[in-house]
DNA sequence: TAAATTGCTGTAAACGATTACAAGAACGTT
DNA sequence: AACGTTCTTGTAATCGTTTACAGCAATTTA
């Protein structure tokens, strides 16, 4: 790779100049300039970002950081793909990592990205504590949460209507006239959780009725957990008529519990699940489900991110977006 | 953060001495290493990738590329999966681009790899000639291409036998008493397409049928193209008796247009897609596919760029693995 | 006891960029 | 003609590391 040195060697100019005519700041004469830019490209010169990155300070690294906390679940690939994007618009690069849910492993990448000195990052906190995160954030790092908030630092914020979400599907299904309908929730200390649980608790206690212990049970977000539980509500003395899973992976895994049992839905057993899904429609039957909308919520975290960049001062500020139930065939 | 001059000042000592009990190499007496460790750990120093990518040549970085054509096809993600746990568990950090099957945008993520002095790069190449990958690895770049291969250039590589997983799903089809099976590919610039087509062709001449060429149709790997050309070819006069679609998200998009027709799976149309997907099992009809072995893919992958890394002279070497068709009940 | 060897540590030069400052040329002003 | 500007370019310091080399003290050898 060509560097500084021999494109100034060539152009015979100093290196100071040559940088310069690449950063278009200050004047060269047009002769100067035309020589240089000879050389640039018969060089095909590229610039070291690391190089470039190591002098310069604050927001020039033109690199961001996100970690989410699993890639094989859609709803967070759909954010990378909007937050990609938006990145890929001003021209900056994506530092991509996945937790796995794992408190070490997001620490370690944390330190990664600390140590590649980008820019900013963006991830959804492991929990509303993450003291990682708050500790990053301690040393000025720009950092913007998506999706999940912290309940000590104010941070920008994208997020999604969880409470709305969950109170609108838990009334869909009591509009159904469901009475008995079981919860399987994911992580107890992320707030999406919370919050749709208390869009649970709440919009069945509007019906006048109580949220009964037994019907919910607390799992991990995966696939797998998803269909344990469901087969351990659906295996009750008086099994739920409706299940209200909290997201996507699980609610799949509730579906085969569902598959394995021979049960018909809905008439056996109603189904709602948080996130969408590009094939829910082609699901057996067809999954009601809360769609959020996870592109824009990436989109806009980098919009976020790019202006607290910029701006380090600025008052965090949290944008939330609205989710939206999709009737379909499984309530 | 704190810096080596600063860890250096508080040990009383040269930075030199530091960066030697960093890198546990050369010998520090007891006494000054314990001093040093102390100020490390009261400083909670830590080294700047940067500043050391920039200093040391080829393989220290411990920062590695992935360049995935989509990461919302699940196929890739559980690669990527796959090479994450392979490279945090040599603690190597992923520099995980998306390439959307767009040239340009592989082309500029290809250039900030480089300009990032990442170790080396994994990738499924866009297209059997991708001059672009061709130009990286003519710089010295270790390189290792996943699923799909290079034409052109000798590269490590770790590919899944596309040929026979076709052959076998086709195989399954005429077993099943279909003559008129439908295909639809995907982009045909890339190797494992070819493959299998070539895999699909081979089946039906051993058969004594030939390919006919109304009943290909060719696509994007994309969902929408695949709702698309299974549309054009269910509303044929004489439309055929089964589907074998080239990709999950394509075989995705064949189910929309089927249910969209109200047809039945398998007795008005069977069914074969490649690659499965996490939630095949509760698709309507659970989806017959050939599946791959995605994660394996990754993590070899990885492990082939660690060893490229290590020793960069080593001839190229070919790992192929066996995909396997797992017949459910769309067939 | 002087010389040679060994062991530990410090000095300074990289790596490849950016940028404050200096310097020289060209120009205008008085 | 002398001086002050302005414009363009070069010199050198800097970012945070690694590492070749030098230097010094302690130890071994003759």
């Amino acid at each position: 790779m060509a560097s500084l040195q021999e494109v100034a060697r060539r152009a015979k100019v100093s290196i100071a100049t040559v940088s310069r005519v690449l950063n278009k700041s200050d004047k060269v004469v047009a002769g100067t300039r035309a020589a240089v830019e000879r050389a640039l490209r018969e060089l095909d010169y590229r610039p070291s970002r690391v190089a470039r990155r190591l002098r310069k300070k604050d927001g020039r690294a033109h690199l961001v950081g996100l970690i989410i906390p699993d890639i094989q679940n859609p709803f967070y690939a759909e954010l990378a793909r909007g937050m990609e994007d938006a990145a890929y618009a001003s021209e900056y690069a994506l530092l991509l990592c996945n937790s796995d849910e794992n408190i070490e492993k997001e620490r370690f990448y944390l330190g990664v990205m600390q140590a590649e000195s980008v820019d900013g990052i963006v991830l959804p906190p492991l929990s509303e504590t993450d003291a990682a995160v708050e500790e990053v954030m301690a040393t000025g790092m720009p950092v913007v949460c998506v999706d999940r908030s912290l309940s000590r630092a104010r941070t920008d914020l994208v997020e999604v209507d969880n409470y709305r979400g969950a109170y609108e599907a838990v009334t869909h299904l009591l509009d159904k006239g469901h009475r008995r309908i079981g919860l399987i929730e994911g992580r107890s200390q992320v707030s999406t959780n919370r919050e749709r649980r208390r869009g649970y608790a709440d919009a069945l206690a509007a019906a006048g009725l109580g949220s009964r212990e037994e019907l919910i049970r607390a799992g991990d977000f995966r696939q797998e957990s998803g269909r344990l539980l469901a087969g351990e509500l659906l295996d009750m003395k008086r099994p739920p008529t409706a299940l209200f899973v909290l997201n996507n992976l699980m609610t799949v895994g509730a579906l085969a519990a569902i598959h394995q049992r021979q049960l018909r839905v809905p008439q056996d057993i109603a189904v709602v699940g948080f996130d969408d899904l590009p094939w829910a429609e082609s699901l057996d039957p067809p999954l009601t489900v809360v769609r959020q909308p996870a592109y824009d919520v990436g989109r806009q975290a980098m919009e976020l991110l790019l202006r607290r960049i910029m701006e380090a001062g600025r008052p965090p500020v949290t944008v939330r977006l609205l989710p939206q139930l999709i009737a379909r065939r499984s309530t």
